[in-house]
DNA sequence: CAGGTC
DNA sequence: CCTGG
């Protein structure tokens, strides 16, 4: 395993930031190293100083740390243009430097991470994960001390038992993974890829036919794993942030489809291609605020 | 209940 | 409607 220099510029990445705010899920701090699996490829990260060192096993550690954390976008202008259309987020901004949105690079790895999202909790999220890629996702590589296991392919995950999944602890999102699986196994190959090329809202209509995919997890998928930068995905966190700062007339109402979708237009006239940035700050001070609360 | 989807 | 905290 070689490992490269790459200069980052202060500021422009803080990869803990980055990796452990519910963007991805399978980063860990290890030996004062970061070390994530995406797909089927392993990137170890030592971010010290401005000359980063990468390695990886299954890819090349630069393409993959620059596609993974967006390096061709410069931070800095992100963050010029969110202020300049809604001066209220440069609290949030100075409040989160190196704040980036990622970019995985598997939409199925990704359409399935986030099916495990909803009524769920990050260390529990992580949990189920890791154990259904040692379940079921070859191993890549040793390292660390542990075994580091590929996502699982779809194939793999339309033929697994739902008793095994509900004993890795998945609940009822057992039967979802599994019925997912077999729905994209059932469609044409690379459907799921396809929904990058189409416009946003088709997009969402086309994902949110598969079973466990509302709004919430189609716009994760589309932001972080197809690249839909008007992706804005509506959670709790989203929704209280919106209420408590930006939009006061949503108070005392409940994120309904309109709310959700007057989210979203409003995201889409302050801030058109920043849209998935813009709420990627807002989500994570919301996030953040909230830990520090206890709540 | 809180969080999501049906 | 499900469901784990």
């Amino acid at each position: 395993m070689k490992t490269v220099r790459l200069s980052v510029p202060a500021g422009e990445v803080n990869l803990p930031l980055c990796v452990r705010t519910g963007q991805v899920f399978r980063w860990y701090e290890i030996q004062g190293l970061w070390a994530g699996m995406a797909n089927d490829a392993l990137l170890i990260v030592n971010p010290e100083g401005n000359r980063w060192s990468l390695s990886a096993v299954g890819g090349e550690p630069i393409p993959l740390f620059t596609h993974l954390f967006r390096m061709e976008v410069d931070l800095k202008s992100v963050q010029v243009q969110l202020i300049r259309r809604d001066s209220r987020w440069e609290q949030w901004v100075r409040a989160l430097p190196g704040l980036r949105l990622m970019r995985w690079t598997s939409a199925t790895e990704c359409l399935f991470s986030f099916l495990c999202t909803p009524a769920n909790n990050l260390p529990r999220i992580t949990g189920m994960i890791e154990r259904l890629c040692e379940r079921y996702g070859t191993p890549i590589a040793e390292w660390g001390g542990r075994q580091w296991h590929a996502f699982p392919t779809v194939e793999r995950l339309a033929q697994a038992e739902e008793a095994d999944l509900r004993a890795l602890g998945f609940g009822y999102r057992a039967r979802t993974l599994i019925e997912v699986a077999r729905a994209l196994q059932a469609r044409e190959p690379n459907w799921l890829e396809s929904l990058a090329e189409l416009p946003y809202w088709d997009a969402k209509q086309a994902l949110m036919t598969l079973p466990g995919v509302g709004a919430k997890v189609a716009d994760c998928v589309l932001l972080f794993g197809l690249n839909h930068n008007l992706a804005v995905p509506v959670d709790t966190h989203m929704w209280q942030a919106m209420q408590k700062w930006v939009l006061p007339e949503l108070r005392g109402k409940s994120l309904t489809e309109r709310t959700y979708r007057q989210i979203v237009d409003w995201f889409h006239e302050r801030f058109g291609e920043w849209t998935g940035w813009a709420h990627q700050y807002l989500f994570t001070a919301h996030l953040l605020e909230s830990q520090r609360k206890g709540e």
